[in-house]
DNA sequence: GGTAGGCAATAGTGATTCACTATACATCGT
DNA sequence: ACGATGTATAGTGAATCACTATTGCCTACC
């Protein structure tokens, strides 16, 4: 039993006459013949009464066209799932982002990719970069924002955008006077950091390794977030390091604090997509990646692909 | 796109694996493989996102899958109507009998099908030969009782049971004397015969060819039923021939009515089943024809095969 | 960092199925 | 009886299906 033959069933059905009904089908009249005697073979029932005056349907032959009808009816739908399916830019796209990205991307990428892309609604998850990797490579995520280097297996990355970082002081603090601060300063501060498992700690910590050392200087402010951090530095508990797209925007409306550059070779971090090798919407990336390229993310510098 | 592709689609996104995927499938792995790829181009959609560690399912891929699932769940449900068709007792049975038949077979048949056939419901018409003929070849009647002869292209009739012709008179009647009456005296006296269209009628007529000639004699009662003759008989309105079926239960509860057998050679008419030679429920038939020749009708000689 | 093992994809082949043309067969109406 | 109409059957070629054998790829292990 095939989908054609139920649809030989059903067309012989409504035209009560072979010919007609193998023509409205494009076969010939023998072609639809032996089919429906297939079928009645392998369901070992009588679907039609054949006579030479006309083509009469038996009651259980009534009933199973009927049935068949449902049939094509759902696998019709099948077809009409894929057309919908075909555009990557519909249906919805589980993104994760990085702690401490999400607050400063996703106001503006939001509004971009749903103009961009109007029926792919956005499932966000902001995580470390570990959870991010798992949920990925589970499939839980499809497209990821993480800082590189990114290694894993079956995930590719694409590099989207450097972000340098600076430093966040209070407004009123010594090093105000200097226009851009040395790396190696940090350990002369209190440095408020997040805490493990944020893979921006391990870039500030790689910015200034006397830092690692220098005990007691850096405060490790475990579950806690760039915006905590910053309200701290507010309140004079000490010194951070922010990336430019958290750091940049402050100062304008924000007088107890102050930002500076670091001194050329300037620190920073660089911000890539990642995927699986095997997801199929490439399409949905692009418009991801032009989404964030869009967004006015202070300080930052594209990266050709 | 069959449905043995579907069922494939379905048992790889339950195992997530393409080789158990085809064990399950009673199919090789390469089979089950390029079914998949061939699914894939046809709906020109990715279905699942394979990679050494495992086998995902994509979201559109999920969605066609639960389709798939409905599509083949509707396709056993023809499988399942088949079965259930396949007894020629289950099913309603269009069942249609001559007016001077009716009356006197159906209150024995009915029982006696449900008891042999409970599942076959019968929907009976009652009406006259040629109209039941229509309906039987139009498809609207499966099997019709009726009296020999009965000549149609695409019909077929089987012969159940001879029913001698009786002489009814009202009681006190002059003919009472005689043990039987000859056929031609039926012209000496107002015969009450049933309207035009009634075969009973006709075959009346046959038995006395006089009666057709000798004017005034006979009374045509249009519209009329066996049952309302008797009746007019009872109050003298003159004699009737009626089947052995409906004369011979009479005289018991009624005493103003007697009734004659015709002297040899006895008149009679043969009864048959009849129906289109592509009526696939043979098995009904045979219960039909069991269930009458079953029934107490009084006079009536079995015809055999 | 090389290698073995697991897994899906591909190549190549044979069997089955599908659909065609030509024709036979059945029935009905003239 | 014969022609018209309509379905079934025969016979053939093409397409599809499913198989075995093999390749290619990735991962994980040593």
């Amino acid at each position: 039993m095939t989908l054609t033959d139920l649809r030989y069933l059903v067309a012989l059905a409504r035209e009560r006459h072979f010919g007609h009904a193998a023509e409205r089908c494009n076969v010939s009249q023998p072609t639809l013949s032996v089919a429906i005697k297939k079928l009645e073979d392998e369901l070992a029932v009588t679907l039609f009464e054949r006579s030479a005056a006309d083509v009469k349907i038996t009651d259980i032959g009534a009933r199973i066209v009927a049935q068949a009808e449902r049939v094509l009816l759902e696998a019709g739908q099948i077809k009409e799932l894929a057309t919908a399916g075909r555009d990557p830019l519909s249906g919805p796209l589980k993104l994760g982002v990085i702690y401490t990205i999400g607050p400063y991307l996703l106001p503006h990428l939001i509004p971009r990719v749903h103009g961009a892309a109007p029926s792919m609604p956005l499932l966000i998850q902001e995580n470390y970069t570990a959870r991010l990797a798992e949920s990925l490579k589970r499939g839980d995520l499809d497209v990821i924002v993480v800082a590189l280097p990114f290694e894993e297996p079956g995930i590719v990355t694409q590099a989207v955008y450097d972000e340098p970082f600076r430093v966040l002081m209070p407004a009123g603090h010594a090093w105000e006077e200097d226009a851009a601060i040395p790396a190696a300063r940090l350990a002369e501060a209190p440095l408020l950091l997040l805490g493990a498992g944020n893979c921006f700690r391990d870039q500030v910590l790689e910015v200034c390794p006397l830092c690692r050392g220098g005990e007691g200087l850096q405060r490790t402010l475990e579950g806690s977030s760039l915006e905590t951090i910053r309200h701290m530095v507010a309140t004079g508990a000490g010194i951070t390091v922010l990336p430019s797209s958290a750091a940049d925007p402050l100062p304008g409306g924000n007088s107890l604090l102050t930002v500076r550059p670091f001194e050329a070779p300037e620190p920073f971090r660089r911000i890539a997509l990642a995927w699986r090798v095997t997801y199929p919407r490439s399409g949905a990336i692009d418009v991801i990646r032009a989404a964030i390229l869009g967004s006015p993310l202070q300080g930052v510098r594209p990266v050709g692909r």
